[in-house]
RNA sequence: GCCCCCAUAGUUCAAGGGAUAGAACAAGUGUUUCCUAAACACUAGAUCCAGGUUCGAGUCCUGGUGGGGGUACCA
């Protein structure tokens, strides 16, 4: 039982005996005692007047004098207006250092194999390279599956390939044309970037005949109709979904080559799947689930042919679920793969990291697939992360404002690698450790300033201003682990000495305070699906262990016993922050 | 138009309805004969506006202002 749990559990105790009043632990609202205040933990009283008919005072010390007596832990206490103070014996604290130095893993609970969590995350497009909301994607849905395994969750990771539709069909429309027969290795690019390209020269040429269109008199509605580029891209994914020969091979081709530039990029990041799903694979079943569903009547066709959902009972508008020339969209493939991934799986949560811009589409797969009967809809969870912005607003490719995924991440290693030279301590560093360096330091840097933002929120990145190396940031954190490495490396931590009536400095139970709160930590981290609370508690243990490296000499202490105290001390810190780190899915290094 | 989200120092981010709103960067100042100064210490600086609920509001409710997103036979 947690200290937590026993000071709710006995405060409990003392109200039901000073008053006659049964509240349960949510009633009771205990927290940390403030940093400035004598104390460790604070329960607030105010609550609790209603039935002592005392002032909050009263109230307070009357249930510190109970609690007192039922914990022997309690060394005192203290009020300050409604606010109980306790202070809480060291020898508890001690025993926490003890308890890190047991577990195996500690704050990680330990997996149960029947609480599946289907996660999806990724899930790109294969008509462009990989960008920064992207990496964003990325980071975080690798992240939360890490989290959620701590927190005793058997995670399943999938990827979606978004590999067929009538965006692919203008690449390969565009290289058909244009494309000469080339591939990437005659352009030395990867393979993402070589058909990127040719999306993009699509969209030029589409818009000139657009504009020619309406030079000529046509109404720019009409002209994006009936500009011969996107008929003929229409025609193309008709014949594809027809599974005609030539159009199949193209397409094969030239997602072959996009797979290659992906695996290259998450390889880089540090990413991976246990299993890859492809829209080309399940938006057959789509449709066979729209085909159910329209014979029980829940979805309509329209005159052209093309079918629809009525969403106003939900106070929301007709959806689109199927074209009038019997193309499916994407809303036809989403529910397709969900289907899929249940029969698979069964998972007891179908867990979805993409971008806020698609909430009304995850509302709606949700209506659709409850509407068809499957309770299991029931289990979808969309983690809805915000949009990275840069100062001038949006990423916008025709703008050429695009951060792409690999440029970023090789501009960081540039900027770790001057960094480091400049700092000059990589004596005895052979290149292919400077080149592991360079690496766990830049994405580091990039990963932490990602993942220390609420996954909820938008935020912003300004490529202008290099990601910083100081202050809160991935290397500050690694470079006070790789610290307290040297120091280990030159001690001689002695097992078997035993603590037992050490008398703890302030900054030195700061911590063991804070390490206290790792597990607490990480359940509710996973609970809330966001890495950026391990981010920052991470950056405050970094702190507080700092200055007490600052305040304390550790090797040259000369009480053999608190110099123990203190190398043990250091060597559960760097553990625990090599294990949040290690949820960010960021390496820490044994030398910076 | 309708729907959803957001608003905190100059900037980027924190703050489970609780005490004097924390950090970092940028600005200014100090600390290395001492375990790695990618560090530490100090100074200055903020809850968009108007109401309401509450013992207590950055946090909850209403209205306003400002930003973002959605509402496509795009994904």
């Amino acid at each position: 039982m947690t200290l937590e749990n026993q000071l709710i559990s006995n405060a409990i105790k003392a109200i039901d005996e000073l008053y006659s009043q049964q509240i349960d632990s949510k009633q009771i609202p205990l927290q940390q005692t403030r940093k400035d205040l004598e104390g460790d933990y604070t329960i607030v009283v105010f609550g609790f007047v209603r039935f002592s008919k005392k002032s909050p005072e009263e109230t307070a010390k009357e249930i510190g004098e109970k609690m007192l007596l039922l914990m022997p832990i309690i060394k005192s206490f203290n009020v300050i207006k409604g606010f109980l103070n306790f202070v809480i014996h060291d020898a508890y604290y001690l025993s926490i250092l003890q308890e890190i130095k047991d577990a195996e893993q500690y704050g990680f609970v330990s997996v149960n194999e029947k609480d599946k969590v289907v996660l999806e995350y990724s899930a790109p497009n294969t008509n462009k390279p990989l960008h920064l909301g992207h990496i964003r994607n990325n980071l975080l849905g690798w992240s939360v599956a890490e989290l959620l395994k701590a927190s005793g969750r058997n995670v399943i990771k999938v990827n979606l390939i978004n590999d067929r539709g009538i965006h692919i069909c203008k690449s390969m429309l565009a290289w058909k044309k244009w494309g000469e027969n080339t591939t990437p290795l005659d352009t030395a690019q990867k393979g993402d970037k070589f058909v990127g390209d040719y999306y993009v020269l699509f969209d030029k040429k589409y818009k000139e005949e657009i504009k020619q269109l309406v030079h000529q008199g046509m109404e720019e509605d009409e002209a994006k109709k009936q500009a011969p580029l996107i008929i003929e891209a229409q025609e193309m994914l008709q014949k594809w979904e027809a599974g005609e020969k030539e159009t199949f091979k193209l397409w094969t081709t030239m997602n072959q080559w996009v797979y290659d530039g992906f695996d290259v990029t998450y390889s880089n990041m540090g990413v991976d799947f246990d299993k890859v799903y492809y829209e080309s694979q399940t938006y057959l079943l789509g449709k066979e689930l729209v085909e159910e569903a329209l014979n029980k009547g829940i979805l309509f066709k329209k005159e052209n042919g093309s079918i629809w959902c009525d969403l106003s009972d939900e106070g929301m508008d007709e959806k689109l679920l199927l074209r009038a020339d019997g193309t499916s969209v994407y809303m036809t493939q989403d529910l397709g793969t969900a289907q899929l991934r249940y029969n698979d799986y069964e998972p007891n949560r179908l867990l979805y990291v993409v971008g806020n811009e698609q909430n009304y589409h995850f509302d709606v797969l949700k209506i659709i697939l409850k509407k068809l009967g499957r309770e299991w809809a029931e289990n979808i969870f969309h983690l809805s992360y915000g949009m990275v912005e840069l100062p001038e607003g949006k990423m916008k490719s025709r703008e050429g404002t695009v951060v792409d995924a690999d440029d970023l991440m090789k501009e960081m290693y540039d900027t770790a690698k001057t960094t480091t030279e400049e700092l000059g301590k990589i004596d005895g560093f052979n290149d292919e450790d400077l080149d592991q360096l360079y690496k766990t330091v830049s994405l580091g840097a990039l990963k932490y300033f990602i993942l220390k933002v609420d996954p909820k929120k938008q935020m912003m990145f300004n490529p202008q201003e290099s990601i910083d190396f100081n202050g809160n940031t991935g290397p500050f954190i690694q470079y006070t682990y790789a610290r307290i490495q040297s120091i280990l490396k030159k001690a001689d931590l002695k097992t078997g000495f035993s603590f037992d009536g050490l008398i703890l400095q302030a900054k030195e139970k700061d911590l063991l305070k804070q390490m206290a709160n790792y597990p607490m930590l990480i359940k509710n981290a996973a609970e809330n699906l966001s890495p950026s609370q391990v981010a920052n508690y991470i950056f405050d243990l970094v702190k507080t262990y700092n200055k007490f490296y600052q305040e304390h000499s550790i090797l040259k202490e000369t009480d053999k016993e608190k110099k123990q105290f203190r190398i043990q001390l250091s060597q559960e810190v760097s553990q625990i922050i090599k294990s949040g780190m290690g949820i960010l899915g960021i390496n820490v290094p044994q030398r910076m």
